[in-house]
DNA sequence: GCTTGTACTTGAAACGCATCAAAGGGGCCG
DNA sequence: CGGCCCCTTTGATGCGTTTCAAGTACAAGC
């Protein structure tokens, strides 16, 4: 049980222990019979490198690491995929930690990565969008997805107001006349997307808008509640179009008009924001704006690459993606694929139902870049 | 930009290097004084320790490592969250890797954690269940998740032939008389749920059953597909239960048939198999029986820290969860918290609708342990 | 004032590997 | 046969820590 270190392997191997440390990372200086040897040697002990010594002694490792609130978000899993598939096709690993919604767990494992001679590090941070300033001086690229910040340094965020513009625009190409936004803008994501829906809806004064708050933690509980109440009024008073800030909240009010015999799309319209694959990969699609998770992620392992290439001190560089873009019930296939979250069924249903105008059904991925 | 490290410390506050070493890591050691000063000075300079440096001097992390084979299978997702709360509680920390499907990425990514000195690494492997012996023989304890070995090894597995038997007798207990199996069995996994429902069936000569191959990778699309040709036979010939082997299979199956005019589970009861939230976390619940990925995670833990605490050399020890329990429409609040993925919402409606005996929106945990 | 003990602190020795200047070996040309 | 050059291999050095035996300072007891 011994562990087995490149000294043994090469006394076995009967060579010296740079020609074995060669073997490993310029096999190309080897005469090929000597290398032959040497990773028979290897195997034969089950050797496997220290990283930790190889990191030590060598410098970079060709690793990234991202800290995520959570693993159950679909947005957050869009986010690794993308960041995984760029880190991969540079050569380097990820590395993934969940901090499960604690501060202090994700300043820990922000700090341990940092420690670990990782090339890059990236965070979806929980909660101040101008956060850990100190992290930004560290001797590591960093870079925060998802979130605004002011202080220098680097991010990748989408651009959530423009997501509550087409939502609200959405909503009016559908005729509109009454429409309820669902949840708590509790986070700065949400409140930003309830302003964008204000703002499209300033230059309509003649639709009438309600916000029903959710309860504090936006859960699909919460929007089958708010579904019911709505459900329970008087037809001439309920909204002919809910928006829910949420996804999740979207797909409880979906559930809690249909449980009460109301027909959706057909009495009322519900769209979702999100794109959370958790709730709309179900039996019933879901109306949704789609932040471009995948493409933020990707486009963060850039902006690390560009850090660690040019070994210029970050300047100040960010990137907003999704204000461009509005079609709604368009659905770009070439931009689902590049998801690779999303199902190739999804594609199908949607492409098949935005042609039919049923917007009850179709993907949106306008916001997407 | 340059890295300070400890040395930089211990001469800013004017102590040794070792004294340094030991406010981090034996705090009690010093006179709070000293300690004091050297945190001010280790905060003043953004002292961040090198992880690499301390590994290899020091010997074990307290991290485990996990390699998972997609990020986007709620099941995985499943493990995670119980491997990270159960690590947690012994305070280590939980690095995740996804293989993204790759058997090349997944061997890249557990030698890494392994050469890492990692305290332990958990694999939730994807194909071969007798995977690289040669791991076993690794000096870090290493525990294979949700797949069973015959080599001498450590893992954690549900029983799937129990799950395929809950299904099969769930269908009988609704009076099930034609039952069709959607699904290709092309992991071991499935094939012993397909098992498990022929066994229970066997009982019950006079039920008809058939399976459907659903087309190489078992997705929605296949599902819809299948469940589209379903719906298309005329009404004798359709079966009154169908089986997805998957959820995200059944939940392509309800689509279609809803699609058709089909009423579920009016006309045609469906249930899946995976307790997977990506399919069942939609507006329509779905019949499911959920292997305990929760529980697997957390065992694949404790198997690792028993390694890590006796010290000794791993002894055959497997561990099967899931294969007493078998209620199938009861829902035990306590065990789906224990899940934390699984929102509150589907606890209310899972409860409410079970006691109407409406197995479409029931969720079956009974596999759980 | 000397001894013994206690409470901290010191600094040198590993930890396992990558690096790189230098040495070795062989072929080729003159 | 000697000199050169190129290809390959060598092994000492240092990476930033932890650890631990050895050291220092100070207090109490005689």
């Amino acid at each position: 049980m011994a562990k087995v270190k490149i000294s043994d392997v090469a006394r076995e191997a009967g060579v010296s222990l740079g020609t074995v440390s060669n073997a490993l990372n310029h096999p190309e200086k080897l005469r090929p019979e000597t290398l032959k040897l040497i990773n028979e040697t290897i195997n034969r002990l089950g050797y496997l490198p220290n990283q930790s010594a190889r990191q030590l002694a060598g410098g970079a490792t060709k690793s990234f690491g991202l800290v995520l609130p959570r693993l159950d978000h679909g947005f957050s899993l869009q986010i690794a995929s993308g960041a995984h598939n760029e880190a991969r096709k540079h050569g380097y690993d990820l590395l993934i930690a969940n901090a499960d919604n604690d501060d202090i767990l994700e300043d820990h494992y922000l700090r341990y990565f940092m420690g670990t001679q990782m090339s890059g590090v990236m965070v979806q941070p929980m909660a101040s969008p101008d956060w850990h300033p100190a992290m930004t001086k560290m001797p590591v690229p960093i870079v925060h997805l998802d979130i605004h910040c002011s202080e220098p340094g680097y991010y990748v965020a989408a651009d959530n107001e423009a997501q509550g513009r087409i939502i609200a625009e959405l909503a009016i190409a559908r005729g509109a006349r009454h429409i309820t936004v669902v949840g708590r803008a509790a986070f700065m994501q949400l409140t930003l997307r309830v302003l964008g829906i204000h703002k499209a809806l300033a230059l309509h004064p003649d639709i009438k808008i309600e916000v029903i708050d959710a309860g504090e933690w936006n859960t699909a509980a919460d929007g089958y509640g708010i579904g019911a109440q709505i459900a329970a009024r008087p037809a001439d008073e309920r909204p002919d179009f809910v928006v829910g800030l949420t996804d999740v909240l979207a797909s409880g009010v979906i559930s809690a008009l249909v449980d009460k015999g109301i027909a959706v799309p057909g009495q009322v319209r519900v769209a979702g924001c999100d794109g959370n694959p958790l709730a709309w990969s179900g039996s019933v699609p879901l109306t949704t704006v789609a932040p471009p998770g995948y493409e933020i992620g990707r486009k963060g392992v850039q902006l690390l690459m560009e850090q660690i290439e040019n070994k210029a001190p970050a300047k100040i560089k960010h990137i907003r993606v999704g204000s461009a873009a509005r079609t709604v019930t368009a659905v770009a296939a070439e931009d689902i694929n590049r998801q690779e979250l999303v199902r190739p069924f999804l594609l199908e249903r949607a492409s098949t139902q935005a042609s039919s105008q049923t917007d009850a059904t179709a993907i949106n991925l306008g916001a997407y870049l």
